[in-house]
DNA sequence: CCAATATCTATTGATATAAGTAATAGAGAATAT
DNA sequence: ATATTCTCTACCGACAATATCAATAGATATACA
């Protein structure tokens, strides 16, 4: 047991949050990953403490000796492999450990014991010892349970029992297994039977060696009572009983508070809870209102009203919601939307008392509410149909439906369907097998029992597990949510895989939070008994109780989760149920009759699409029905898991404790990587991840409103359908196709014409997307109005924190951050005024001027301000123009308020200012080079006024240009003048992500195009020279960059090609499994999960599908691992960053938001944030990082090898050689990379002996290292080999028409057709002319160029840096070798310390 | 003379050949010969006709053609530097009446010039019969040699490209793995999209086609066809490897275009092909099942109608039976807003917004 | 009860699919010779 | 072992080709009305 984790937190008060997650504590199960790392203990940095003296240390040490390191992750598939291979059973369906596991959990759990005993075998080959027992009395209880209530005895377990130990040898039944039965035992109606029953076992326990009082261990099984009962049967000292069962003299539990103990503890304890949330709903409105608060009472204290207003459920005393937004709510929803808001401003004038009262009860109030919103949204999207389908039947309007109404049908009617389908299940799962059936054929019988009988038995435990009304709910909206957020890649519709496993998924996690509800009913109940049962021993037991099982739960509960082809068979099923069943009214006009007909049509078809000749499975919307989503609000559609939250999120504890408290949240993003989840939980249980979870905690702990002004504006445009900003207009009707071309028309018209309708069907389809997007986050928006809202977060494997509700999130687009303002307002001051004013000039993107200018840009336009402030709509609509629009509008609310209020200094902003890092990479590598020139260029150096680095270096290219225009370089001429920042902007930026020569030559030749300065036939080659220029200018200014870039791309190709020292299975020789992993200053290990992707296909209802395994270990993608690393190794960076600001700016009591390299606080307290951040940039790179890198790369990495090629005419060479050539004859087989691994740790081995004769021997022997021995090995290495001029394109293409002639050119020479232009030209009159004409005159136009063309690219070498000088690589003999990595590149003169007076840094 | 023999072409070729080394030729004069006199072209064609003659490689077809039927034109087009040169100034230089254009008749634009600057001229020709005023020829050897045939096959449902004349007979060297989706028979393993647009539009036969016994040894799954697909193994006239240069499996289609009939003026070709897409995605799926894949609700509506063809499948339904579900699917009034194939559509901002001024 | 066998099923691996290739260029990996 | 061809081309949030068939391995019932 490892100690509370979490406890040594900050001053953050959590209340009563904290104190009931400590009870989630996190415990890596022992099923994960064995963690058999190496803890070296180098010496430890001393890092100065972070920021403020009211900041306890924190350690950003990466090598202080706690890395978390892996080895044996490699070595389980393969035992896993061999373990599966010897089940050889037909149902080898049952792959792997997690299968195994969550089916027995799922039939246990959905009371299939039959079908569960039969699968038990498999799983005790499958599964440890130790999980097997966990299962096993999973299994038993519920045996026994069932044993009881259907013969009112255990016997029938009891035999179970015994036939178990014959059954799975090895697997000894602990004490749990005994203390389930005796437990049920207690409850046997017969007594005598019972006692006897009960010393049997106790006798059978302790002749196996086990200890009476362990039994009584288990108190969770055990109600006081019965533990007396078995303690006085078995004659147990009460010593030895549990402090829990003993009677210390202050029992007074009657027999009846015992008896209602008796039963489940659980079914007992959410008795209690009850009584509690009846205690708390009587209770509180009184206690809150006591002092006057009386517009608290329209949103009553009980949750669900809430929800239901919320999420535009039922709220009985309102009439439905009319198609459209109240684009003013009436004056009664807004005082209601705003209550909390008001009520809080007015708090401060309430005695100190009152408002602690009103916060407990505030908070309190809240809590239940995140409750119910949690836990009961489902039901309450699906009261909203019911409600508006009933009204439309009472009001007799059933001829055109709504949304809601389509959706209740297809609810009702599915949930009917589901209900046959799991008689079924059960059928099948209770009799389905060991049914024989008879057959005249021989062989096996033809049983009833179809295929897709089959894959009921497969999956119908897994969909048994919640309820059917639920199943349906999540379905629809699950499949809703994804028609509107892009169906993953295709133009219509949503891609078949994706909807399986999601929808899967969203199952799995339903049934998760509905056990973990059960669990937490006994934590609730526990804070009942807390306050009903004082004085009762029943007390101290359930206090234990509460504990063991929350402990025990990470432990014994190990709910495994689903293999990813169960959850495609799960949602596959649940759509084609759905599919069958959700049908709509469609008319249509008959092409023969031209009468409008109509009919009913299923609303979702599944079809398919061809892909570069695959197919691509595709479920699409009825268009008719998708046409009603882009016209009705999103009402009911909202999907309810993961929305904001109304309470501060839990804080993180564990890899899958934190943010919302019913439900199950990952830390981390990770990529189905079974090794990056290994890490992460291992760093969790090793508690590692303190900070991160703080900082985490910080981000979450943000408060936020809805910016209602803004939400006004934006519902009010919305219901206008038109284009507005970014949002599109809105379509209805068909699309307009032109003219499809006559028959007989060209090919290439023909195909011309597709394209364009295909492009209009994708402009059509993404508008509506865009449109379903605002349209969601209006309608969170909506729902949550006037609340207090958070936004959990997570991180993505490299440590970058994102909020995890989707849609409405401050990292969202400028109108999602435009929604949103902080809960908390904070008198603005002086600097908080001007810091305001220079927010305003930064959203309208007047950014890179001094800051006096910014406030003087603002000053300038104040009349602008005020009246976009006033009449946003109606007026100049100046704030449309700005680069962030909404931001901007809403800028131009507070700073009006502002102004305009008596004393500006003490308005309470609540709007987020932001600082953002001016090109946060480059900032990341200029500081870890300690680059000068780099370091002015990002502002880390102090200046007058802002750098730009995209304007520099466009300023710089076009000095080149120009100079190469005047020594008469063609394509230059044409650039002069035209190389504006916003041409190379992206291609400067990208390039801190390895961006190619190629790539950035696209982003360039887009840039220019839209400049529409250059001429079409010109912008290849303008692109292409431009980008070499960009190259170069970014090379020079960030040279240290580069070499730091060059640095870790280097590291991680070598590793990411290397071997571990132990080999377990023969690779290929090019396929190494070693992926790039570091560690950030914050702890967080990150693991580069790039790896080969191997799926698998699996059959499901629908189609099959195309599937990987997760937890199956691939050969690294080690170019993926190469190009990615150094931005990721920057990102986590920058993560740091980030998490360290928060961490310091939650200490000290700022209100902290970020996007990334963007921080947001209050304007009052931007100096405080500037300071901390700019500290908290300063702690990360004083020590020299990048050195601290290797140190971790060479202990991580120590003892593995790497593939190195050395120059084979060297005397090792070939003596290795020859070497092997010798191997080979004694092994008489040819040799693998593993045999020569064997034989270098053999030899080491034998060296590292204590035995003077092993180590002579070990002396003695020959491996490729020991002839290298100390001959230097940069010297052996294979040196690149520069040449002047590349061969290789002189060969290639001559496939191409010769020259560059048009076809034109050449069939004109050819038939001897004089140059002069027939006229009959005009004879295909079509929308073909337009094209086919631009192409020629485009070809004939290149034909002008390009004499000119081959001169100047000749002769002007000033721009082709290298572009003729190739490297010519031999190959040289490979040996493996130990993994060492180059020396990091020399650090610059650059002090990081010199950016705290940088005003520029963050701006 | 016979190529392929070392000497014959220079050796060097295979390296420099780019692309174009994919291409295998047949470059046995003799057995050119022969297959002309079996396919007896002579009949239909004599002198005054034009011949577009594609990629003539080592020119050996051309020649034998050329001389065989005399044709009054004889366009040769040909990319690829080598061969081109080969043609124009080596082996061929001597055929009278030949143009030899280096041009690439991948390109469908290459047509519309040659026709525009009047390289061929043939007559209109109704499509009752076949137009024996052209003669299409080629050797799509290659790995787009399928694409080719794909498209040839799909210009003979609209009567575009060179197709838009009349009838045109056209004689195509293809891989082994072009030409047996080409030619299957509805319950034939390889009957797919493809075969059941030929069987619609064309009558194809297999005139010749490589000696499957010269691949059978080896391990590489080249030419492996002509062993499997009976439509192959049987063809009339065999020939070895050493009678192609670049040694590969090759078989020789005699593709002849149906005569025009009555529905196909009511049926956009664009309707068949989505039709017949997406039934040959589950082949071997009834109907009944596979006709859910044209739209929302087909299978219901389409109960009344196609019930009868409901319990076959994709696989078995024979051209009268395609044309009568076309038929149907063309009156049906809930039939999908569009019939494109939305898969590929990479399309970037850039292309898009420069398409949709052009709108 | 066993043995042998016929028959059935699940699993796995292989193969085909569609159908314009609009361009660019250089390194690294994969495959063929 | 060396040469040629094939592939991919910026990071993260945000993963996904499918139908069909042949071969094979494993399970199970068989001789009755």
């Amino acid at each position: 047991m490892l100690p509370l984790t979490a406890t040594a937190r900050s001053a953050v008060t959590r209340g009563r949050l904290l104190k009931s997650c400590r009870l989630f504590n996190s415990k890596t199960s022992a099923l994960s990953v064995a963690g058999a790392y190496q803890t070296h203990s180098p010496p430890m940095h001393d890092i100065p403490e972070i920021i403020g003296d009211r900041s306890p240390r924190v350690d950003i040490s990466t090598n202080s000796g706690k890395l978390v390191i892996l080895t044996d992750l490699f070595d389980r598939p393969t035992e896993g492999d061999e373990e599966v291979d010897a089940i050889s059973s037909r149902n080898r369906y049952i792959r792997n450990r997690n299968h195994v596991a969550s089916l027995m959990d799922a039939l246990v759990t959905s009371g299939h014991l039959k079908r569960a005993d039969i699968i038990l075998p498999q799983a005790h080959e499958i599964l440890s010892p130790e999980e097997f027992a966990l299962v096993r009395n999973d299994f038993l209880q519920m045996f026994v349970k069932k044993d009881l209530e259907d013969h009112k005895s255990v016997s029938y377990s009891i035999n179970w029992l015994q036939s178990s130990v014959d059954r799975f040898p090895g697997i000894p039944l602990d004490s749990k297994s005994y203390a389930i039965i005796i437990a049920t035992a207690c409850r046997m109606p017969d007594l005598l039977r019972g006692n006897e029953h009960i010393s049997d076992l106790m006798k059978q326990y302790k002749k196996q060696g086990g200890l009476a009082k362990d039994i009584l261990q288990h108190v969770e099984l055990f109600t006081f009572r019965d533990a007396r009962r078995v303690a006085m049967n078995l004659d147990i000292d009460e010593e030895d009983l549990p402090a829990d069962f003993r009677t210390d003299g202050s029992r007074s539990a009657s027999p009846e508070d015992a008896e209602s103990m008796s039963g489940s503890v659980t079914e007992a304890l959410s008795k209690m809870q009850q009584c509690e949330a009846q205690d708390i709903l009587n209770r509180l409105p009184p206690d809150v209102f006591k002092s006057g608060f009386d517009s608290l009472t329209p949103v009553d204290s009980h949750g669900i009203k809430l929800l239901r207003s919320a999420l535009k459920g039922v709220a009985a005393s309102k009439r439905p919601q009319l198609p459209v937004y109240a684009s003013n709510p009436d004056a009664d929803a807004s005082r209601e939307d705003e209550g909390f808001l008001h009520l809080e401003e007015q708090l401060s004038l309430l005695p100190d008392e009152d408002q602690t009262k009103y916060r407990d009860a505030f908070e309190s109030y809240n809590m239940d509410r995140q409750l119910a919103l949690e836990t009961l949204a489902l039901e309450s999207a699906r009261e909203r149909w019911k409600y508006d389908y009933e009204q439309m039947h009472a009001r007799g309007e059933v001829r055109v439906k709504n949304i809601n109404h389509y959706l209740w049908e297809w609810h009702t009617a599915m949930t009917e369907q589901l209900q046959e389908e799991l008689k079924r299940i059960d059928l099948l799962l209770d009799y389905g097998t060991g049914k024989p059936s008879k057959s005249k054929t021989r062989g096996a019988p033809k049983s009833a029992v179809t295929p897709s009988d089959r894959a009921r038995m497969r999956y119908g435990a897994y969909l048994k597990l919640v309820d059917p009304a639920k199943l349906s709910v999540i379905t629809i909206l699950e499949l809703l949510k994804m028609h509107s957020s892009g169906g993953g890649g295709v133009t219509e519709g949503i891609r078949t895989t994706r909807a399986v496993l999601n929808l899967g998924r969203a199952i799995e996690m339903e049934y998760n939070s509905e056990q973990l509800l059960k669990s937490d009913v006994v934590q609730t109940g526990f804070r009942a008994t807390k306050s009903m049962l004082h004085s009762v021993p029943e007390f101290k037991r359930s206090l234990a109780v509460a504990k063991r099982i929350t402990e025990g739960k990470n432990l014994s509960s190990w709910r495994p989760e689903w293999p990813d082809d169960i959850k495609a068979e799960i949602g596959s099923t649940l759509i084609s149920i759905l599919m069958h069943v959700a049908r709509i009214t469609v008319s249509a006009v008959d092409p023969v009759t031209g009468q409008q007909v109509s009919a009913i049509a299923p609303a979702f078809t599944h079809t398919y699409q061809y892909t570069g000749g695959l197919k691509l499975g595709v479920l699409k919307l009825h268009r008719d029905f998708v046409n009603k989503i882009s016209r009705e609000p999103a009402s009911a559609m909202l999907h309810p898991q993961q929305l904001p939250m109304l309470v501060k999120p839990k804080p993180w504890v564990g890899w899958n404790e934190g943010a919302y408290y019913y439900s199950k949240t990952a830390l981390m993003r990770t990529k189905d990587s079974a090794e990056q989840t290994a890490y992460i939980k291992e760093a969790c249980r090793r508690n590692d991840l303190e900070s991160v979870y703080e900082g985490l905690d910080v981000l979450g702990s943000a408060a936020w409103i809805i910016n209602t002004r803004v939400f006004e504006v934006l519902a009010k445009v919305w219901n206008t359908g038109e284009e507005f900003l970014e949002i599109p207009t809105r379509y209805e009707g068909d699309i307009n196709f032109p003219l499809e071309p006559p028959k007989d028309a060209d090919p290439a018209v023909r195909r011309d014409w597709a394209r364009v309708c295909k492009l209009m069907i994708h402009e059509r389809r993404t508008s509506h997307s865009q449109r379903c997007d605002v349209n969601y986050k209006l309608e969170i928006s909506r729902a949550f109005l006037g609340e207090r809202i958070f936004f959990p977060h997570n991180i993505d494997f490299r440590g970058r924190a994102y909020a995890i509700p989707p849609h409405l999130n401050h990292l969202g687009n400028d109108m999602c951050r435009g929604l949103l303002m902080f809960w908390e307002g904070k008198p603005l001051g002086e600097r908080g005024l001007r810091w305001l004013k220079i927010h305003l000039a930064n959203v309208c993107g007047y950014d890179k001027a001094d800051f006096q200018s910014r406030v003087q840009y603002a000053d300038d336009k104040i009349q602008e301000i005020f009246d976009s402030a006033d009449c946003p709509l109606d007026g100049r609509r100046w704030w449309m123009q700005a680069s962030d629009p909404w931001q901007c509008l809403a800028a131009c609310f507070e700073l009006a308020d502002a102004l305009r209020s008596p004393d500006p200094y003490a308005f309470r902003s609540r709007l987020p200012v932001h600082q953002d890092g001016t090109c946060n990479g480059l900032q990341h590598y200029a500081a870890l080079g300690g680059d000068i020139e780099g370091a002015r260029q990002v502002n880390l150096e102090p200046g007058d006024k802002p750098q730009d680095i995209y304007t520099h270096v466009a300023s710089r290219v076009h000095d080149y240009v120009k100079q190469d225009a005047e020594n008469g370089h063609e394509v230059a001429k044409i650039l002069v003048g035209k190389v504006s920042r916003k041409v190379v902007k992206q291609s400067v930026m990208t390039n801190v992500y390895g961006v190619t020569y190629i790539g950035a030559r696209a982003q360039i030749l887009g840039q220019l195009k839209d400049t529409k300065q250059i001429d079409e036939r010109d912008l290849w080659r303008c692109a292409a020279y431009l980008t070499t220029l960009v190259f170069k200018v970014v090379r020079n200014l960030f040279n240290g960059a580069h070499l730091i870039q060059d640095w870790l791309a280097e590291c991680a190709k070598r590793i990411s090609k290397s071997v571990p020292p132990t080999v377990h299975s023969d690779l290929k020789p090019n396929s190494s499994m070693t992926s790039v992993i570091w560690t950030t200053p914050l702890g967080l290990p990150v693991v580069q999960p790039y790896r080969e992707i191997v799926r698998k296909q699996v059959g499901t209802n629908l189609q099959s599908v195309f599937i990987s395994d997760p937890y199956a270990i691939h050969p690294v993608n080690s170019r993926k691992q190469v190009t990615a690393f150094p931005p990721n190794f920057i990102h986590s960076l920058d993560a740091t960053h980030m998490l360290l600001s928060a961490l310091a700016c939650g200490r000290n009591g700022l209100t902290f938001a970020a996007v990334h390299d963007s921080y947001w606080t209050h304007a009052a307290d931007i100096d405080r944030m500037n300071a901390i951040l700019r500290d908290a940039f300063i702690k990360l790179h004083e020590g020299d990082l990048v050195a601290k890198l290797k140190e971790e790369f060479e202990r991580r990495y120590a003892g593995y090898m790497q593939f190195i090629e050395i120059d084979n005419h060297s005397r090792e060479a070939k003596r290795i050689t020859e070497w092997r050539k010798e191997l080979r004859t004694r092994l008489g087989r040819k040799v693998t990379v593993r045999d020569e691994i064997e034989e270098e740790s053999n030899r080491k081995e034998l060296l590292n002996s204590n035995d003077p004769i092993k180590r002579a021997e070990g002396a003695a022997m020959m491996t490729p290292l020991s002839i290298i021995g100390n001959t230097d090995i940069e010297e052996l290495k294979m040196k690149r080999v520069y040449t002047t001029n590349g061969t290789r394109n002189a060969v290639k293409s001559t496939e191409n028409e010769s020259g560059e002639k048009t076809s034109e050119e050449i069939i004109r020479e050819t038939l001897g057709i004089p140059d002069s232009v027939p006229t009959e030209r005009q004879e295909t009159a079509s929308i073909n002319d337009n094209l086919e004409a631009s192409e020629e005159t485009m070809e004939e136009h290149s034909l002008d160029d390009e004499v000119d063309e081959q001169e100047t690219v000749e002769d002007t070498d000033s721009t082709a840096i290298g572009s003729n000088i190739k490297v010519l690589k031999m190959r040289g003999l490979g040996i493996f070798y130990p993994l060492t990595f180059p020396p990091v590149p020399p650090k610059g003169a650059f002090d990081v310390k010199t950016l705290r007076n940088s005003l520029y840094f963050f701006s | 003379m016979k190529l392929g023999e070392p000497g014959v072409l220079p050796n060097t070729w295979r390296g420099a050949i780019g692309k174009a080394h994919q291409r295998v030729n047949m470059v046995n004069y003799e057995k050119s010969e022969e297959i002309l006199k079996y396919l007896k072209l002579n009949e239909d064609y004599n002198k005054n006709f034009e011949l577009i003659d594609c990629y003539p490689g080592c020119g050996v077809w051309s020649r034998a053609l050329h001389k065989h039927l005399e044709p009054k034109v004889h366009v040769m087009l040909e990319s690829f530097d080598n061969y081109y040169s080969w043609n124009k100034d080596g082996y061929n230089r001597d055929l009278s009446a030949s143009k030899v254009i280096q041009v690439d008749p991948y390109k469908w634009k290459v047509y519309n010039l040659l026709e525009r600057y009047g390289a061929y001229k043939p007559e209109h020709v109704p499509f009752n019969q076949i137009n024996k005023s052209l003669l299409y020829t080629g050797q799509f050897t290659t790995a787009q040699g399928g694409q080719l045939l794909s498209q040839f096959i799909t210009c003979i449902a609209y009567r575009n490209w060179i197709q838009k004349f009349g009838r045109i007979r056209m004689l195509l060297w293809v891989r082994d793995t072009a030409a047996f989706r080409a030619v299957a028979t509805p319950e034939e393993p390889s009957r797919g999209k493809l075969s059941a647009l030929v069987s619609l539009f064309a009558d194809i036969d297999v005139v010749a086609a490589s000696d499957s016994n010269d691949f059978k040894r080896q391990d590489t799954k080249t030419g492996k066809f002509l062993e499997r697909i009976p439509a192959l193994r049987n063809a009339p006239i065999k020939f070895s490897v050493d009678d192609t240069f670049m040694k590969g499996p090759l078989v020789l289609l005699d593709v002849k275009p149906k005569e025009q009939r009555e529905w196909e003026s009511e049926i956009s070709a664009h309707e068949m092909e989505y039709v017949l897409r997406n039934l040959f995605i589950t082949p071997k799926m009834q109907l009944r099942t596979s006709i859910n894949t044209l739209g929302a609700g087909a299978r219901e509506y389409f109960e009344s109608r196609l019930g009868h063809l409901y319990d076959k499948t994709t696989h078995q339904l024979t051209p009268d039976e395609f044309v009568e579900i076309f038929q149907e699917f063309k009156v049906w009034p809930y039939k999908p807003e569009h019939l494109f194939d939305l898969g590929e559509d990479d399309l970037d901002s850039r292309t898009k917004r420069d398409i949709i001024q052009f709108i």
